[in-house]
DNA sequence: ATTAAATTTTTGTTAAATCCATTATTAACA
DNA sequence: TGTTAATAATGGATTTAACAAAAATTTAAT
């Protein structure tokens, strides 16, 4: 992916801006190919990113804050998430006993049913989206990621 | 930043998944303080995107087209990008005469003022976004993000 | 010249995200 | 205990995005 040739320009950007450019065009690249690949499952990035986190909540119900921290998303969008996913039978909710104020949300067998299926598809896309890095340039892009 | 930290699990990710996480968490925390610096301005990251393309073309008049290939966004909506930032006073529009399908989009002089109020400010964001990095490394970041 | 095809933009519809206020419950504490 | 503050989740209103289809115009083809 070369930025100038994307973004068409022939004026020099400086470096800071680049990086910065570079970094939204390769995220929107990578979001792309993972929403088509989740297509056939009628399901978002986001819906499946909360599915993801529950199942890796073991038996632990998980509550709405604990969702939303575990996302860098707002609030008010993850009780609908969570609606959406109730609808689709993915999840179940119900009030918790000890503190009347949160939720229990777990997901259900349906929903550990999808994501099993999902996993495959989305190890082919990760592969395919990352075919151009060796283990060690991963490596280091990680280390310069945690940078920010 | 630490991945597993922020998604707060403490098994091992793949690497793959773990670049693929890793990227959207730094994306989604860039662009949030990006949104920041702009909301004194009342302009969305879109629509500023859409003046800094237009401030690029410098005389020539872009046409919608034109500014979605730039822009790695859907069509439908640059149209009603454009006609927020009509309504704004940012840019002007009219119909080309060579081929009347076409629309001229041209940022105005308002425009190009807000733009470069907002560059400054922008530049201290970006600075703030990318301080742990040297300059070596942000070379060496996009060379790895051109790998994608 | 007439019809079909392609290009460019707009519009309608629906879904999703964002903002802000509100409700419900619990915690703090004078 | 009663009052205020803090926490957790929800809901309404508004923006923005996504998808599909339509409208307007130009290009190509017979």
């Amino acid at each position: 992916m070369n930025v100038e040739e994307i973004i068409k320009t022939d004026k020099r950007i400086a470096l800071d801006k680049r990086t910065i450019i570079h970094l939204s065009l390769v995220y929107n690249k990578v979001n792309e190919q993972i929403s088509l690949a989740l297509k056939p499952f009628e399901i978002s990035v986001q819906q499946f990113n909360v599915l993801r986190i529950l199942r890796g909540q073991g038996d632990t119900p998980a509550n709405l804050s604990t969702i939303n921290d575990r996302m860098v998303t707002k609030m008010s969008n993850t009780t609908r998430l969570v609606d959406k996913l109730l609808s689709k039978g993915y999840v179940s909710r119900k009030v918790c006993k000890i503190n009347r104020r949160k939720v229990e949300i777990k997901i259900t067998e349906e929903g550990l049913d999808i994501l099993k299926e999902i996993d495959g598809i989305l190890f082919e896309t990760e592969q395919r989206i990352l075919k151009n890095f060796n283990k060690e340039e991963l490596k280091e892009l990680n280390l310069l990621l945690d940078k920010f």
